[in-house]
DNA sequence: AGTGCGATTGACT
DNA sequence: GTCAATCGCACTA
């Protein structure tokens, strides 16, 4: 049933980040280690843009040493650390100095359980990739991913295809957000119980 | 050089 | 449901 994973290329990847936000969706995130892999199915996310219209955004005014991943070409992870403790994963979505992402919000664990668990410090499955920084303390992603190319051969963390068929997709407003709240570019899979953010959301 | 503020989380009522 | 921790960064001066 569950058919592995394949690496996703560059060009596979939709070149608009709105699209890609919503295409994300169902695919697989994947972290190799010599001893074995972490895998998550992703299933909710929201896309920061550069439409000049997007406060929100970290490279809205331009770039600066923090931002700099997100000026990479599509495919590359931008991590930074919000609120001083955790690191969110984004994966960049325009051409190279455009300068915007897809924020990686919440995922399905399906490898690696015990080890994302251990990490996490904790055993409820719920628990441990339910929110933007849980998900990269699960998978070990931390500041030295940063301006990683996903979608590298030899990237020892990558997209991957998704395993099994994505359900239909619902769009909300982005969590914890000031600037730019009403802009709709929140994406998750509808009735999956992974999804992080208050239940209004997610209908 | 100083300051205000988060793309959050976990603990607690 | 509420709320404080925590610190790097961007902005002001």
């Amino acid at each position: 049933m569950a058919a592995p994973p394949h690496r996703l290329t560059r060009a596979d990847l939709p070149a608009d980040t709105v699209t890609l936000a919503r295409w994300l969706l169902g695919k697989s995130l994947v972290h190799a280690f010599p001893e074995g892999r972490l895998l998550g199915r992703i299933v909710e996310t929201e896309a920061y843009l550069a439409d000049g219209q997007d406060p929100a955004n970290h490279a809205f005014r331009g770039p600066t040493h923090r931002n700099q991943a997100m000026f990479f070409d599509r495919g590359h992870a931008y991590v930074y650390q919000a609120y001083g403790l955790s690191h969110l994963l984004n994966v960049t979505g325009e051409a190279p100095g455009i300068g915007a992402a897809v924020l990686l919000r919440a995922m399905e664990p399906l490898e690696g359980l015990p080890l994302m668990a251990h990490h996490r410090r904790t055993d409820r499955a719920f628990d441990l990739a339910r929110g933007p920084g849980r998900l990269t303390q699960a998978m070990r992603i931390g500041p030295a991913h940063n301006g990683l190319d996903l979608c590298s051969e030899t990237s020892p963390l990558w997209l991957g295809t998704a395993m099994r068929e994505t359900g239909e997709i619902g769009t909300s407003v982005r969590i914890g957000i000031a600037k730019a709240a009403l802009r709709p570019l929140r994406f998750y899979e509808r009735g999956s119980p992974w999804v992080s953010g208050p239940g209004q959301l997610n209908r």
